[in-house]
DNA sequence: GGGTGTGTTATATATTTTATATAACACTTT
DNA sequence: AAAGTGTTATATAAAATATATAACACACCC
């Protein structure tokens, strides 16, 4: 699996790999169980800093995608956390205003999910 | 309309206020056309700076929810913008991730995306 | 016409966040 | 033993965020 940094975005490195990795699970490019990169071979990979690395790891393990140990950072998903469940909600409620001022009806919105579901 | 700052959250202020602010225009709380707080009056009501409001209310301009002229802010959403549309369309995917991650299933997004699309 | 209220711009300062660099530590695996 | 893990510590630099004060150009109203 290659991820890719974009140095123009001004999303913040961690948080452009945070989000590779979460679709990378989420499109089973990575297993439960699986080891990702180790930060140093990951950094030297897409051009950061082993840190920068270090601290999309350490976000994914806050929020319940993997677990660190000695061997690396292994998929792990922790699943039906009431916490994460609501702060998805919350995300949700703001880009669905988005997306309906802009013009995105309801019933399109569903053709949207229907289309994103079926690649996971 | 009352907006709300947390002052705990560790999401930048204009970006609270920015999203607050989508939400009121998705919701009919402001109406196309209507004039938005003053930056002066609305950074002394909610308890931040001037060019916080300020900041907020230009990001809002750049994404086209508002006009802003000498009267002030107003509500004026532009509609059918290509690139508003595909940006959209990626944060969806992230966010869509995650929650099928964290178990929720294809039919209960659908049935959280109704009760959002209701509200507004 | 003068006062008030708009957004806007400029300058300055302080804090936090982000990113990088180097080094070392404790532990596991080979 | 050697190499590879994440982790921690320290340091530095740049960018983002937030605040403060002041002024400008314009619109509106009494």
């Amino acid at each position: 699996m290659i991820f890719e940094i974009d140095f123009n975005s001004d999303e913040a490195f961690y948080m452009q790999l945070k989000n590779q990795i979460i679709l990378a699970i989420a499109t089973r490019s990575y297993l439960e169980g699986e080891v990702l990169p180790s930060v140093r071979k990951l950094s030297e990979d897409i051009g950061i800093n082993m840190h920068t690395v270090n601290k999309a790891y350490t976000v994914l393990k806050d929020e319940g995608f993997v677990k660190v140990d000695r061997r690396g950072a292994v998929v792990a998903v922790d699943i039906n956390k009431a916490e994460d469940k609501r702060l998805i909600i919350e995300e949700l409620k703001i880009i669905i205003a988005r997306a309906t001022l802009k013009g995105i009806k309801r019933e399109e919105m569903h053709a949207l999910i229907d289309a994103i579901y079926d690649e996971y």
